[in-house]
DNA sequence: CGCGATTGTTAAGTTACTTGACATTCTTTC
DNA sequence: GAAAGAATGTCAAGTAACTTAACAATCGCG
């Protein structure tokens, strides 16, 4: 007498017809040193015989590969990998004053990588001819054709409405409210781009091929400028009703706390993100504490990527602000391990470069102020990707539809 | 040029063999007033030969029957809904201070239900062997036998291990912790129970049966002596990695606030729960306060259901205290609507009951602190199910795991 | 070398579907 | 009131994705 347990069936949304096609094909992706057939049949509750007939499939197209296998008691498996020969795929993250460019192959193994300024308020007029005009630009130098990419991730800081292809309400890209980004850059490229978050686009990053590799439920937390959460839960992305799941920047932690850019006072965004590390920082030194800082030839462009610097340094008072910054971040964390429970908590961005001296603050306090059962669940690290998280997220999101969309034809 | 713009593709959990069949099932369970074949076959994407096999299958094995259906164009359509004959399901509801049965058919239509008081406090040892007396001379009275019972629920308020059919480190259920609550009761009763978080029923119910009827993501708030909150995303509970998804009664609210039971300081619990209530009542009326409370025989013995009744009759310190927790509660909510983007809050719990009193000053207080785009989406109503949303989750729950191990079998 | 162990393939049968024709039953129209 | 049109439901034949069961390939080991 085993209860099932399963609450209900879903209405598959994709046809069901090549379900296990599919599945296999994730398998086989997300098995850094590839995978047999059998192991293949147990995963996927298939057949044998039923696996070398999908896998058939799927060396015919090209998607699949053959490679050496391990060797055990009897005959030697063979191993299946992705055949990065199938074409090339580019990760484009747009964040509010940087753009990066990642091109990789079926792998994902990244071949080059290039990053450059840009200001985010300008608007999409100004901003996606400046993005396609430095895709063409880098692509030539490489020698690499647009028609051999087949698909394009591109992360925004933004909420996203996925059917539509653009953002919505965005509380940092002010003119790019319901502005078609999509339709615009597959006109321009000529190739199906996929439009994500860049938070979500980090958590995926991080969950195919970083600190969160293959966790059940996974949060990524993007502390830059401002600060934004990545929910993944079995390696989907949650975006909630109207795409702005995880905008954990504009939670209260200060009932009369600092204005926030959003019109709300105490944000999380208005009391550790970078922005405000680096506003601290100049009204500190403006009230003459001493700290390397203030050598700087002028302290009102301090950036909070300079605090970070100086902490890294052994600076009193950026060591201060950026474990400050970290008690916030804890508290946020605390409550968002009460509500989701989450296997894996990863932290990026430019602020969270500096490390444990960031982390250590977040770990305690997230730690104290949250229930045991969840808190005993989670362990929280550093993104492994580094700046590169949203880029690769927005590559693997690539990389599935090119995969996928050719499975489908097969 | 379609993009897709889907993230990977999941291995299913159960067989993929019968999954139509399955799909067809909750279909026809959760439409009102009956589907027609063609409906089925649109909403499935399958054709219409195929959803008369389907559906003749469900007919033979005694699951689904025909009705009279609507009049359009052509010829009449066939209605199809659940055959109520097919067995009887319990749904139990086990609270901190209560316990609630519900008898109830396929179709969920109650049959019977009664309450009882229950001290939680006092174990499994205890309570368990109490539930089940209390199960036997209930369906004795009515005539039932425990054999026609196909199924039954379970609510609990803890923690759930699913596989386990235990709670881990329940805040409130000291002696429960790991006790193995569905293995006991399944060798008592003798038929497969399913062992869910009363906030997570109580979600379920509503989703099913009343305030958020198929609503894509809904978060059901039970404001009882503690707060819980159950996550419903698509139809499928989410649970989280320890299966404490949604403990939103123990995120803090006032760093330096009141000790909760749970060891910390100021957490939404402590603050606007019904223990918490009627604390601040009971050192209200000590410390001279004017209420039609004081004309209790014993103050010490106020609790919040006196304290609601009393703000029903226009008690000045009553109404006072509700709203005063109705704004902790639109603190707590803002920050679950920037995190999670919910459709749909649905609160509900004894607290609950006071309607508008407490729901209009959480209204105000979520909206106000939370992002523009997420508040825009999301609406707070009170539950319509009212102290039964849990019990009839359980009963969903129940009917779900009856209806598709029969649809397994044929 | 031969043997068991493990992996992969092949051919025949099964199942859940689709396709396309047909039957049924309603409303509308002449 | 019969015919036409429209929508729903069913049937029979074919197809794709599986399973079953036998067999082939390749390894380590005595």
């Amino acid at each position: 007498m085993r209860s099932l347990d399963t609450t209900f069936w879903q209405v598959p949304k994709a046809s069901v017809k090549n379900l296990n096609k599919h599945a296999a094909l994730d398998l086989i992706r997300f098995s850094p040193s590839g995978i047999s057939r059998i192991e293949l049949s147990r995963e996927l509750g298939l057949t044998r015989a039923a696996v070398t007939a999908i896998v058939g499939d799927l060396i015919k197209a090209g998607l699949v590969r053959e490679t050496n296998g391990q060797s055990s008691r009897g005959r030697r498996a063979i191993a299946l990998e992705i055949n990065p020969q199938g074409g090339l795929v580019v990760g484009v993250d747009i964040g509010a004053t940087h753009v990066t460019f990642v091109l990789a192959d079926y792998l994902a193994h990244v071949i080059d990588e290039i990053e450059a300024s840009l200001d985010i308020f300008e608007g999409p007029q100004v901003c996606l001819p400046f993005v396609d005009q430095m895709m063409r630009s880098w692509l030539e130098q490489l020698g690499v054709k647009l028609s051999q990419i087949t698909a394009i991730g591109v992360g925004v800081p933004g909420p996203i409405v996925t059917d539509a292809g653009m953002v919505s309400g965005p509380p940092i890209m002010p003119g790019w409210d319901l502005f078609p980004i999509r339709e615009w850059l597959e006109k321009a490229w000529g190739c199906p781009v996929t439009l994500g978050n860049d938070a979500e686009f980090g958590a995926l990053g991080e969950w195919a091929f970083g600190a969160g590799r293959g966790v059940d439920n996974l949060v990524y937390i993007k502390v830059g400028t401002g600060i934004g959460a990545g929910l993944l839960i079995e390696g989907q992305i949650y975006r909630g009703t109207t795409g702005c799941a995880g905008e954990i920047g504009h939670v209260t932690i200060e009932e009369d706390g600092p204005l926030c850019t959003c019109g709300n006072r105490g944000c999380l965004e208005a009391l550790a993100g970078g922005r405000a590390i680096a506003q601290k920082a100049i009204r500190a030194i403006k009230a003459g504490t001493r700290t390397t800082l203030s050598e700087r030839p002028s302290i009102e462009t301090i950036s909070a990527m300079d605090v970070i610097a100086a902490a890294r340094k052994g600076d009193h008072l950026s060591q201060k602000l950026v474990q400050e910054a970290g008690y916030y971040l804890g508290t946020a964390l605390a409550n968002l391990i009460n509500l989701f429970n989450p296997t894996r908590i990863v932290i990026g961005g430019g602020v969270a470069q500096v490390g444990d001296l960031l982390l250590e603050p977040v770990r305690k306090v997230a730690k104290q102020r949250s229930l045991k059962v969840a808190s005993q669940a989670v362990t929280i690290t550093s993104a492994v990707l580094g700046r590169r998280s949203s880029a690769m997220g927005a590559v693997a999101q690539a990389i599935s539809l090119s995969l996928h969309q050719l499975a489908e034809a097969s």
